[in-house]
DNA sequence: CAATAGTTTAGAATGATTATAAACTAATAA
DNA sequence: TTATTAGTTTATAATCATTCTAAACTATTG
């Protein structure tokens, strides 16, 4: 297990101690090379299939936000009744399709650069964040 | 009172009863020029302080979701643990102070037209929005 | 191994929002 | 006007995502 040991040292190297609980989740959300846009229930639901020993909720809240502070997931804006994390950390805009609630990622060639022209006294810009919403074809 | 009158036939002509509670929301959402912007806990606070009467929780709820209906409010997507609104229906981006939780109105002039380069086979494009999140500049 | 700090967990608590159902009221017809 | 109806308000309960709590458990270190 080559990944694992990676996992570890990562977890390790952030100061978080390797758990098995913590292992089992970085190989659901790091272990493909894809971007993954996940609320907790989908994080839980795909948890409970792909594994034998279950994990607590208040584990799986607890370890998306020590992953959430150590840079390792980012949370996404949408208006929505529960909170969405995101594997790509990279500062990027989003597809929201409404009828899946899923997100989908804009890469940086797909939108032009964003310039605001106006500013607000004693505010920095932290981030900008395009949300494109999605209907099916007809409606 | 002239602004009054006003109300009751735009809530008549939407099919809605002027009802005093109706009347009283209304003005605290439309009688001002500027765009408002707000949650439901926010709007509950200025009626308790500008009103003698109580509006119950329960019917600001329904005041809103039904004047978001009729197209006289807008929610905006922004991540919190409260849903925004906006008196602005119009298809335009914000700012969002983090500190100060407020939304602020972007002009069409302060960003560039957005442009989307990427297509989902199926699904056509319902809006675009662009949230600028604001920090404090010392920070 | 022993001591410690960090982690997991079930379950309780919180807080925004929605649902319920009874009382109330605006609109309409008689 | 009055009666009838449909729409509205309201207190309260229910829901649901998320956070808190405190006790049990475990990785780390000496
Ligand atoms: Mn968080
Ligand atoms: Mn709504
Ligand atoms: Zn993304
Ligand atoms: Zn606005």
């Amino acid at each position: 297990m080559n990944l694992n040991t990676d996992f570890v040292d990562k977890l390790r190297n952030s100061g978080l101690r390797p758990t098995k609980q913590r292992l089992k989740i970085c190989e659901i959300l790091f272990d493909n090379d894809k971007t993954f846009h996940f609320s907790v229930k989908d994080l839980s639901k795909i948890i409970s299939q792909k594994l034998g020993e279950k994990i607590s909720l208040a584990t799986v809240y607890n370890t998306v936000h020590a992953f959430e502070k150590k840079g390792y997931l980012k949370e996404i804006s949408i208006n929505s009744n529960q909170t969405y994390f995101d594997t790509n950390t990279s500062s990027h805009h989003h597809f929201f399709d409404e009828k899946e609630k899923k997100l989908i990622d804009l890469k940086n060639e797909d939108v032009d650069p964003i310039n605001i022209k106006k500013t607000i006294p004693g505010k920095k810009i932290k981030s900008i964040e395009v949300l494109v919403k999605l209907d099916p074809d007809n409606y």
